[in-house]
DNA sequence: CAACTGACTGCCG
DNA sequence: CCGGCAGCCAGTT
C-alpha cells in the first residue's frame, strides 16, 4: 500500500487553523479567502494541506467544514456529505450538488 | 538539492 | 457542464 507521500507537518498550518477557527457558525470562507486572511494570498493549497492534516492527525478544534472552494462548492475529497451535513446543521443551505451561495454566507 | 504531491484557482476547448 | 493544463507554495522523499 502506498503510504501517503509528501505529508507536510504542522508548522504553517497553525495560521490556517487560527483563521478557520474565527469563521462564525452559519458562515463559510473560500480557501483563497482563508489564505488571504492569514496574510498569505495564493496559499490556498496550504489551506487544503492543513485541513487534510486534521483528519490524518487530530489537531485543534477547527470548523474545517466552513471552508469551501472559490465557487462556493464543497471540494472536500474525504467526506463531502459529512461537510454538507455539518453546514446544514448550522443553517447553511447546501444543495444536493454540494453547492451553496457563497455571497450569502461569506465570512470575509 | 531535485522531484513529487496536494480538501486550490483561473483559463481554454 | 466537464475535463485538461499551468501557476502556485510548503513539506516529504
Amino acid at each position: 500500500m502506498p503510504r501517503s507521500a509528501a505529508r507536510p507537518g504542522p508548522s504553517s498550518y497553525d495560521a490556517v487553523y487560527e483563521v478557520v477557527r474565527l469563521i462564525p457558525a452559519g458562515h463559510v470562507m473560500s480557501y483563497s479567502g482563508v489564505a488571504r486572511q492569514m496574510g498569505r494570498p495564493g496559499l490556498q493549497r496550504m489551506v487544503g494541506y492543513a485541513l487534510r492534516a486534521l483528519k490524518d492527525s487530530r489537531g485543534p478544534a477547527v470548523p474545517w467544514w466552513r471552508v469551501v472552494n472559490a465557487e462556493g462548492r464543497i471540494s472536500n475529497a474525504y467526506g463531502p456529505e459529512l461537510q454538507r451535513a455539518k453546514l446544514i446543521a448550522e443553517g447553511v443551505a447546501v444543495s444536493a450538488d454540494l453547492r451553496l451561495d457563497l455571497a450569502a454566507y461569506d465570512a470575509e
